[in-house]
DNA sequence: CTTATTAAGGACAATATATATCCGCAAATG
DNA sequence: CATTTGCGGATATATATTGTCCTTAATAAG
């Protein structure tokens, strides 16, 4: 079990776009070449935001993406899913039904209780990814990354943002 | 991303074998049987737990598995573990190092912030799983599944049991 | 108005992973 | 010896991921 890898290129794209000016688009071709990323590829992870209504979109030269909802309204999960789906990452298939010692018409009452701690887990997981927003990202990322790679990049962006 | 449907296999083999008298043996062929698994593939999620320690086995007639600990010191994490193996859920590519905007011999000393951020998500999954053993899972389930059922499914197991 | 640029989405191909089957081997049992 | 078992390798099939190509409609700029 692996996430995609659409899903480290989502959070990427988020963090550039949180660090847009107000009202300013950014195209998949800039966020393309700004990760070194397949243009037409990530286009699809982009579309998936789009369609979770994470970002709101233009078309037409100086068109792409921007936020759709302040940066302390959009968490990890949110994009995670947007990209991953909604369904949990544990699917139970009922194997205890096969069991040739129960009454064919039984019918059990509770989901199994290993499928349960399962999506405990799930949870713990969602939780964590819940907890996390854009702009936490980007007060972390402002610390770790270098003064001056900072500054360039977004230089670099908002000389290609419509 | 989905995990395995062997892991819910797995986990439903450990709790029967929790079940098994001390020192008596389970065979593929009487697993697989009361849950209606290909023996055949369910062997090889078997094996998996095998390489992992997690259960011993002896061959010929009347041969099988049984656990290789007390059911307090197995817990999820180790059988899913086993099966899916021990890697991240989320791998960090590295794009980040694509910024063109960055010198090229630059080298960052942390992981990249949204990577930590979703491997402390992974762990909380892990701790969930970690913190759930055999011998709790057993307790669970002898108070869900009918007395009945429950009783006759072990004798239908000891029948088998080598 | 015309042209260039963009997101959206459908079709398709390539690759990787999950699922499943089959076979031969060596160990254990009786 | 004959049978049963776990183990591992080889192989086949199905599904998911990754990636490309193309068309369409909307938008902006000249
Ligand atoms: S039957 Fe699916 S997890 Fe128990
Ligand atoms: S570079 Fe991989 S998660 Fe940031």
């Amino acid at each position: 079990m692996i996430l995609k890898s659409q899903v480290e290129w989502a959070l990427h794209c988020c963090a550039i776009l949180a660090g847009l000016p107000q009202g300013r688009y950014l195209s998949t071709k800039a966020l393309a070449e700004l990760h070194g990323l397949p243009k037409e590829y990530l286009s699809k992870a982009l579309q998936s935001l789009s369609q979770a209504s994470l970002v709101e979109t233009t078309l037409g030269p100086s068109g792409g993406y921007r936020l759709a909802r302040p940066t302390s309204e959009i968490n990890f999960l949110d994009i995670v899913e947007a990209v991953e789906g909604k369904s949990r990452t544990f699917t139970c298939s009922n194997i205890r039904a096969n069991n040739p010692c129960r009454p064919k018409d039984f019918c059990d009452s509770k989901p199994c209780s290993v499928a349960r701690v399962m999506w405990q887990a799930d949870e713990a997981w969602r939780n964590t990814l819940k907890s996390v927003s854009l702009a936490d990202l980007v007060e972390t990322l402002s610390e770790d990354v270098p003064a001056d790679i900072w500054k360039n990049t977004f230089e670099w962006v908002l000389q290609r943002a419509g």
